[in-house]
Parts: C-alpha cells; sequence; structure tokens
DNA sequence: GGGCTGACCTACT
DNA sequence: CAGTAGGCCAGCC
C-alpha cells in the first residue's frame, strides 16, 4: 500500500472530522481510514496536507496521550498552545485520553457509563 | 533489492 | 512511570 491520493484523503477526512477540543491517537485514525497498521502512515499525511486546507493536525497525538514531537521543538510548543486554545488540559505532560479522546467519548455515549465530560 | 529512518504501537521489565 | 524490544509500513538513499 502507498500514500496515493484516496489514503490521503481517507486520513485528512478523519482528522478533519475530528470535533474541536476532542483528539485521536495516530493509530485510531489510522484504523478509522481503513489502515489498521497504518499508524506511521498518518504522520506522513498530516506532513503532506497542504496548509491551506488548514487541516486541525494538532487533534492527533500518540497512543500515549502525549505530542508526538520531541518536547523543546518549536512543533511542540506549537501543537500544545493549539490543543489548550481548544480547552484540553495538560496533566504531567499528558492529554487524558479518557476525557478528551474522541472515539473514547463515542465508547462513554455508547455504553453509557458514569462520564466526567459535560 | 537491502538497509536505515520515522509526528507510531504494544508488551514487557 | 521510564526504558527497551520487536513489530509495522512507506519513503529515501
Amino acid at each position: 500500500m502507498s500514500l496515493d491520493r484516496e489514503t490521503l484523503k481517507a486520513i485528512w477526512k478523519v482528522v478533519s472530522e475530528i470535533p474541536p477540543g476532542y483528539v485521536l491517537a495516530y493509530g485510531e485514525v489510522a484504523t478509522l481510514a481503513g489502515y489498521p497498521k497504518g499508524a506511521r502512515m498518518v504522520s506522513r499525511a498530516l506532513g503532506a496536507a497542504p496548509k491551506a486546507m488548514r487541516l486541525p493536525w494538532h487533534r492527533v497525538i500518540n497512543a500515549q496521550g502525549k505530542i508526538a514531537f520531541p518536547k523543546d521543538s518549536a512543533g511542540w510548543k506549537k501543537q500544545r498552545d493549539l490543543l489548550e486554545r481548544e480547552g484540553i488540559q495538560f496533566l504531567k505532560g499528558r492529554v487524558d485520553l479518557q476525557r478528551y479522546g474522541w472515539k473514547g467519548v463515542v465508547d462513554q455515549l455508547i455504553w453509557g457509563d458514569e462520564m466526567p465530560l459535560a
């Protein structure tokens, strides 16, 4: 499989569907786009996204709830700023996926558990 | 083709 | 919770 136009489109679509204030892990984006093992392709797809489409790339983080960039890089600070601007709080340098994870929210809605978010 | 790299992930120590 | 190891897959020598 390669990053052809269709693949990129599928990944970009998933990312663009993430509502403000929520995040999704690379692996989950890959799965929803139809590539369960394609987590690494997602990172490439994000980097290949045209700046003009204003893709919410900052809502994509790794499965550990952490930003994928080195914490001392410019990209790291920028992503964190964008996320906090949407109301996402960082605890110990990490995002609480149970609370801000988009898929997690869907699951909670389905299973109807006690969910902390409004 | 062969080998290395990476905005990754899971499992184990 | 931090580090390590193995697995994955596409891109670039």
